[in-house]
DNA sequence: ATAAATTGAATAAACGTTCAAAAATGTTGG
DNA sequence: CCAACATTTTTGAACGTTTATTCAATTTAT
């Protein structure tokens, strides 16, 4: 949360194109910094990681060719700080999310899943750059490093979760293996819907997760309209 | 299935630099393409999509400069006809898995759910370029347009499967939600393999789709060992 | 011998990176 | 308050590489 807060620069909104040029040297390199991320993530968007270039970047970003080699040294350099930026965007978000939920946990880990329906994370811009990185893992492992990470904690998370859940109501799911069925649904939903986004029914998306919530914790989740009755012990 | 056969240098056979040069003009024109799309696909692999130029390829495919020109007029073209024939080999390979299974829908949606944890699909040559290209997807429409008819096609199949399922035991699930549950479930898996092969696990991971698939069809599939105990009409 | 397939040096365009020069910002002294 | 200076930041033309593509020359198959 608190980095959400401090990074006024966020790549979880847009526009920074419109955002006045600040006072002060620190402020103004900060400035530039940010948007020269920015126009990477945008190109990236427009021309996949493929089509990136340094020139493409500048002329988005609207300063010199030399400026991003200054601030960044080079391009492969920038391309790591976009997606460490984009990593820690991400990781607040959840975080967030789940510390501003009660402390229950079928409330947190409902949370948890609903972070990923958030609209500063499903989106064509954010997801389109994610899925750019992550395909390029095996070229450059230091992504993997990178994004892995802070998926592991999200994962041991979301373990967690299921093993409290567990416990309130005498389940004897493993963890591990509902943790995993979840995660990868929720993977598989953004890319469902960075493929498809004309044809994706968002509303039909959360369903096909509380389906299956539903089923592993009656009572707790319901696969209506995600109106839960909970029950703490039997 | 009729594709498998008859074309002889699938994408799911590696090694092709083993094959010998066979005779005939056609022939070798066509085991040199073959040899272009796999070294395409080799290079995707090593570099990602962002460092395959035409230098490595030819340079990996043993041939000259100009023969990728020759056959495929393009570098875009050839990145098109590579991916072409991957959906074209992922189509063929789910089809032909569910016309061998019997004709009883729990044993084909069985079928269907384990020919994505095949080998020729599960393996990081495969999925990597898959991604590449998804990742691709927005810079380039025309690669939605190749594989989200093919992709159509499976879920269409998916739905009419637990359509028929539903039927036999009376559940009401829709059909429609269970089947985008259960691929974006799958389409999860493969990212999960893809960028951790190390801590994959692949057992967890069937555990976790039958696990879905148990609590939804309880009786026809079980979560344990796959042993499913089969009941037709209740 | 003839037609077809393959070669690879040549080409122009585009690439990332550099760095002396210019502009902008902050500081100092009147 | 404002010049004049010192420092930092930004610029963009220039550089050497690498890029995809071409096509006359060569090799190969019939």
């Amino acid at each position: 949360m608190l980095s959400i807060i401090l990074n006024k620069y966020s790549i979880l909104m847009s526009n920074l194109a419109l955002m006045p040029k600040p006072k002060g040297r620190e402020a103004i390199k900060a400035w530039h910094r940010q948007k020269i991320i920015d126009a990477t993530i945008d190109v990236i968007t427009e021309y996949g990681i493929a089509g990136m270039t340094i020139a493409k970047v500048v002329e988005k970003a609207d300063v010199s060719m030399g400026l991003v080699n200054v601030h960044f040294t080079s391009k492969d350099s920038l391309l790591t700080q976009v997606l460490e930026q984009m990593a820690d965007d991400y990781s607040a978000h959840w975080r967030a999310v789940i510390e501003t939920a009660s402390p229950d946990p079928v409330e947190q880990l409902k949370a948890l899943v609903l972070a990923d329906f958030d609209p500063s994370v499903l989106n064509r811009r954010t997801l389109g750059v994610w899925f750019a990185f992550r395909a390029q893992a095996r070229a450059r492992p230091e992504y993997i490093e990178l994004v892995g990470s802070r998926e592991r904690e999200q994962m041991r998370k979301t373990v967690e979760l299921c093993t409290r859940i567990n416990q309130i109501g005498g389940w004897e799911h493993d963890p591990q293996t509902l943790a995993l069925a979840l995660t990868t649904m929720l993977d598989g939903i953004w890319t469902d819907y960075f493929l498809y986004p004309e044809e994706f029914e968002r509303e039909r998306a959360l369903k096909a997760v509380f389906l299956f919530l539903s089923a592993m914790y009656p009572v707790c989740f319901t696969d209506a309209d995600h109106r839960r009755v909970r029950v703490y012990a039997r």
